[in-house]
RNA sequence: GGCCCCAUCGUCUAGCGGUCUAGGACUCCGGCCUUUCACGCCGGCAACACGGGUUCGAGUCCCGUUGGGGUCACCA
């Protein structure tokens, strides 16, 4: 056995891939995974393969894949070959391709490098455990190995069945180059023999992830640092079997939000704690509420990429914030557009340590694409929001734009996620159903002569011509220089009068977009509600 | 516990022996703007885990300690 490995050189072109195995949802340390391996495709024009890690897999993959090809959709990261758009090296699903994996496990068997092996769990466990209370390192005795056919006769003869094993090296030590982490070396005597073949035929992960790598030309296998461990094993399939062996670059894991730690969807208790975390959530589950999706924590929370795409999150800005997260151009260039990355991306300048997720971080991303957003992209990025609340009728009435662009227009920054335009209901309700925000009103209206005030102001406003923002402004600038009063005193009984709360868009833009008669009638009914 | 990996402000990071009294971004804290809330603008707090080497010189190289993490399946 050769330890040293060498380099070897592509002539081909680049070829990753991201291989998920159907579990129903997207996480985000995984799209962060694929993001890498697809910049690096990208980069050196190469294609990015999607291949479904099903092996194991009861039915009903269907079902627990569709959420995550939807979200790469989503998210914009595109594949060449895999699920739905097929290719060269069709099929992509891991179960399809039994017949390889078995075919590989044999010749590995005849050329030695496997062994049949008619231990029972049981007695393998066994072993486990007495080298574990003698506090030795553990490795397989090979007592039920059979190398020969008379050896397994005699086992069969027992009513034994055999696995197929790994005959490991175990001495030595299997030294590989990361791309990410330099050299890398492994004792192979602290190597098992993993079991890469079940006494029903069906072959295991670490083969089959071999078999298809090799099979679908993988040039370089980008993946989570926990694999870095995986490696030797695949390292020694890949040889065994006379592979071309890829590169390797081993990404450090996304960590959770204020640790170190993995972050995994099953602890989100433990990051609830985390303020920024929880205002993360409680902004998303206001939104999922107001539009009723369901919320069920394990379904819809920001480990899951579809948490974003339901609240109305850019996937511009996810991928960009996702990109910083191990990897950076230089101390200052944080924005990046898809081409940008594509261009600088490098495997040499991501980071070795894992970095944790900050939801803040994310947030400040997210405005800053949104900034850059034209408004009509920005509309038609609201608008399946209002419908899904009834606020706009779908398809919307041709006469909507001007009106919906005039809003997102007002609310500008305060529309944060897609979502947020649900904060601005009281454009869309009719007038007689607009609520009154209990506190705001207690505090703006029931406030000593502010209800006279705005009796008064009511009537000016009545023949303000024409009923628009500089108009409504200068009317009220005069308004309280005749009173003598600052424009405190009354604007913001107006501003609930009109809109129902105590804070939203610019007063005269509000205005203007309600338009005079809604305007009066709002006012009204807020001075007779006062009056009660 | 064995093995492996990692270690710069609270967080993401720049730094590849001297230009570092350590730079940027987010957060936080002041202030400005202002009709609210956002936004924006200005300013501020804040880090090289520790100990040994190597070197004229170490955040940068080496070793150790400590700390954190990953992995140890007939899961993927």
């Amino acid at each position: 056995m050769t330890n040293v490995l060498p380099r070897h050189s592509y002539p081909m072109t680049v070829r990753t891939r991201f291989a998920p195995s159907p579990t129903g949802y997207l996480h985000i340390g995984g799209v962060r995974t694929a993001l890498f391996n697809w910049l690096f495709a990208r980069k050196h024009g190469g294609q990015f393969i999607l291949r479904i890690d099903d092996t194991d897999q009861e039915r009903n993959v269907e079902a627990a894949l569709e959420p995550i090809l939807e979200g790469f959709r989503w998210l914009g990261i595109d594949w060449d070959e895999g699920p739905c758009v097929d290719g060269p090296h069709a099929p992509y699903f891991q179960s399809q391709r039994s017949e390889q994996h078995q075919a590989a496990a044999k010749q590995l068997l005849v050329a030695g490098f496997a062994y049949r092996d008619y231990a029972t769990p049981e007695e393998v466990q066994a072993e486990r455990e007495s080298a574990e209370k003698e506090k030795r390192d553990y490795v397989y005795s090979r007592r039920w190995m059979a190398e020969t056919d008379e050896q397994a006769a005699a086992f069969e003869a027992e009513g034994r069945k055999f696995v197929v094993r790994l005959k490991m090296p175990r001495d030595g030590k299997c030294e590989f180059h990361d791309l990410i982490r330099g050299d890398v070396a492994f004792d192979w005597a602290r190597e098992q023999d993993h079991v890469i073949q079940r006494a029903d035929g069906s072959c295991l992960y670490h083969l089959a992830s071999v078999v298809d790598d090799s099979d679908f030309e993988i040039t370089h296998v980008i993946r989570a640092a926990e694999h870095l461990s995986n490696t030797p094993r695949q390292i020694f399939i890949a040889q065994s079997l006379g592979c071309n062996l890829p590169e390797f670059a081993h990404l450090p894991y996304v960590a959770e939000p204020s640790g170190t730690a993995k972050i995994s969807k099953r602890k989100l208790d433990k990051y609830l704690k985390n303020r920024d975390f929880k205002s993360l959530c409680d902004h998303g589950n206001a939104i999922a509420a107001k539009i009723g999706h369901e919320t069920t924590a394990d379904t819809f929370n920001p480990v899951i990429v579809d948490f974003y795409r339901e609240v109305g999150y850019l996937p511009d800005a996810i991928i960009n914030y996702l990109l910083l997260l191990g990897w950076s151009l230089d101390d200052k260039t944080e924005e990046f557009t898809r081409d940008e990355m594509i261009t600088h991306f490098s495997l040499e300048r991501v980071n070795k340590s894992p970095a944790s997720f900050d939801p803040q971080k994310l947030s400040a991303f997210q405005l800053r694409h949104m900034q850059h957003l034209p408004i009509k992209q920005k509309v038609a990025l609201v608008v399946p929001f209002l419908q899904k609340t009834g606020l706009v009728a779908s398809p919307p009435p041709c006469d909507t734009a001007p009106h919906l662009i005039k809003i997102v227009e007002a609310a500008g920054d305060r529309i944060k996620t897609a979502g947020d335009i649900l904060e601005f209901d009281e454009f869309f309700v009719n007038d007689d159903a607009l609520p009154f925000e209990e506190k705001a009103f207690k505090k703006r209206v029931c406030k000593d002569g502010a209800a006279e005030l705005l009796r008064e102001f009511r009537d000016i406003l009545a023949s303000a011509e024409p009923f628009d923002r500089e108009t409504c402004e200068a009317a009220l600038r005069s308004f309280i220089e005749s009173k003598e009063i600052k424009i405190g005193e009354i604007i913001h009984a107006l501003r609930v009068a009109v809109t129902g709360k105590g804070v939203g868009v610019g007063m005269f833009e509000a205005l203007e977009i309600l338009g005079k008669d809604s305007c009066l009638v709002r006012i009204d009914r807020c001075l007779a509600r006062a009056d009660d």
